[in-house]
DNA sequence: CACGCGCGTGAAAGCGCTGTCATGAATACC
DNA sequence: GGTATTCATGACAGCGCTTTCACGCGCGTG
């Protein structure tokens, strides 16, 4: 900095002010020092700007995963929106317990940010606990902690829309498939089915424990015996609502594996509109981790410019129905109108 | 860090030689001054010791986006490395060419990281120019720079035996569609195409430019036109090499859609293996950004550690080719056969 | 016993910025 | 026309750390 001012004659107090933006500064003065640091190839040392703001001008992502359409999308729209601030976006994935254990004892982006985003975790009350006293703004997404500023898609009024649309189409045989994931990566499975039993519920439809599978996320070998559990009930289910598209798209695969057509005779219904969905023109519940990457962003942004702020409100995003060509009609009516009889 | 030293009875000199492990303490100074900095939640600031070091602790990417397989892979195995080398990652999405201009006029990485990874763009001399100036490592991934250090796949080889395998399965007229993309986003689109070529001509297949079609990628329409495009040739080829996995899907779609068996009709073989190709039984080239992440990483922590290095060599990684269900060999083989003694 | 040497430690000088305060010039006011 | 006021600018302290240098102690050596 010193070079550029000896360049511009003028002090560093001036190419400070200058590269700050700062008002005061005369236009002629001004373009001078801009010259020079452009000449200089010069760009202000955040760490040591930071030394004596305390800011540092840095926002840290705390995410299980860097490798996923989720994060993808919800990091690539909050990048630009922080760039757009003059902040810089730092990374921690997190992808093991041991990394979490980790990050949570020594805690490292400590005076390294001015705020954190933490995705998609199901944190202990310890692990909030201990972010409570990172000395910045916490903000939760994917998640909601009470009392502290969260960021999340209302999975439950999803579920049960999604699970609406199934009931409207006549079924009543309709099985839920939750996801077991990798560890620590919350998929808000209890919230999705909670929306799916109450779905049912309003509709008068019992719940049926054996209409709820598990399966292990991304393998299709998985996907094979959940829908072996379900096909193999004394009445299986005309309609599937898998808590993920990939599940569901897993799903499909195995059924049309087994000329089982789908949506004739089965349905499925994928939650995420990922856009896996759109190429097996899966119908499917969307969310948007865009919206909620750039909501999350707006909120850190919020907080760090007025920490007075104290936002503790929770943020919730809504989900929408996309119907495509895996839902329909259920296919016999004659058997369905029976029931409609046996519950009137 | 002076709350530290006076509660461990010390000089701060002695408290940063602790923290930073260095020898020279006696063992029974380190435990007192370990336990006060434990009891105070003490963790050094990088700002602070980056300003007197001039490290950062800090490796910066630079990508098109953070929302695609490529990059989530690269960068998912990228991260964990840093964080095991003690290294912070500070991420740059720059998805247009606004964004762009601005990166290259501020340069914003500069002395706010100990390293630059750049990742699939294709850089003008000008930008690389300015890049050199930068003061740390630049490592080009997905994209050689000569006498930089690169790290990217082989391209070249990869259309190469992709398309010898089709020729191995008898096909003599394959197509090869182009992607057209996200501006800047660097598809190495001529080097597969390359290869494509050199395949064709090694093996006496004569190049046919109504063969070589353009696309959009993502895109269900465009791919339906540059499908129709071939298909109404006079001669349609019988198999049809994407340069994209996402292309590749995006034609057996329109060719399921039309009722073009796949891959008894047509033979459709993508270049990537990004999980989309798994759940499409897509034959595929396949690449490991994964792998390519971790050499780019390792490759700029040694760059840091060791400045100089001046590893100035490619690193070049490996394809596979990888036959699942959508290659298959010709289904006209009498025509072949004539063929065949036509160039005889 | 004197001397030199290594070792553990502390004092102090910055690293490159920002922010306060002082300064002087230009403008405004009575 | 003299004083008050604004305004642009510069000098300088200090942010929290690292790193040199100097110091003093205890040891081995001649």
């Amino acid at each position: 900095m010193a070079d550029v001012a000896e360049r511009a004659g003028v002090s560093t107090s001036t190419v400070s002010r200058t590269l700050r933006g700062l008002s005061t500064v005369s236009p002629e003065v001004r373009a001078r020092v801009e010259k020079a640091a452009r000449e200089l190839n010069f760009a202000v040392s955040r760490q040591a700007a930071s030394l004596v703001t305390g800011r540092t001008g840095t926002v840290a992502v705390m995410v299980p995963t860097l490798n996923s359409w989720f994060m993808g999308s919800a990091l690539s729209s909050l990048a630009p929106l922080l760039r757009a601030a003059g902040m810089q976006l730092n990374v921690y994935e997190i992808p093991d317990l041991a990394e979490r254990t980790a990050f949570f004892e020594h805690l490292p982006a400590r005076r390294n940010a001015d705020a954190l985003l933490v995705f998609s975790f199901d944190l202990t009350d310890e692990e909030t606990a201990r972010l409570d006293d990172l000395g910045m703004p916490v903000i939760y997404v994917s998640q909601h902690v009470d009392g502290r500023p969260s960021v999340y898609v209302d999975d439950v009024a999803g579920a049960l829309h999604g699970t609406r649309h199934l009931l409207n189409l006549g079924h009543r045989r309709i099985a839920f498939v939750q996801t077991v994931g990798a560890s620590g990566f919350s998929f808000s499975s209890n919230e999705r089915l909670l929306g799916y039993q109450q779905a049912l519920t309003e509709a008068g439809v019992p719940l049926d424990d054996d209409l709820v599978v598990s399966t292990l996320v991304g393998s299709k070998r998985a996907a094979a015996e959940s829908l072996g559990t379900l096909l193999s009930l004394r009445e299986p289910p005309t309609a599937i609502f898998a808590e993920q598209d990939e599940v569901a798209v897993a799903l499909i695969w195995n059924l049309r594996k087994t000329q089982i057509p789908v949506p004739e005779r089965v349905s499925v219904l994928g939650f995420d509109d990922q856009p896996l969905a759109d190429w097996f023109d899966l119908s499917t519940v969307a969310q948007s981790p865009s919206d909620m990457g750039r909501q999350a962003g707006e909120l850190a942004l919020k907080l760090i410019e007025d920490s007075a702020a104290d936002h503790k409100g929770h943020i919730v995003l809504p989900t929408h129905v996309i119907p495509r060509e895996t839902t329909a009609p259920v296919a016999h009516p004659v058997v369905r109108e029976r029931d409609a009889e046996d519950h009137g």
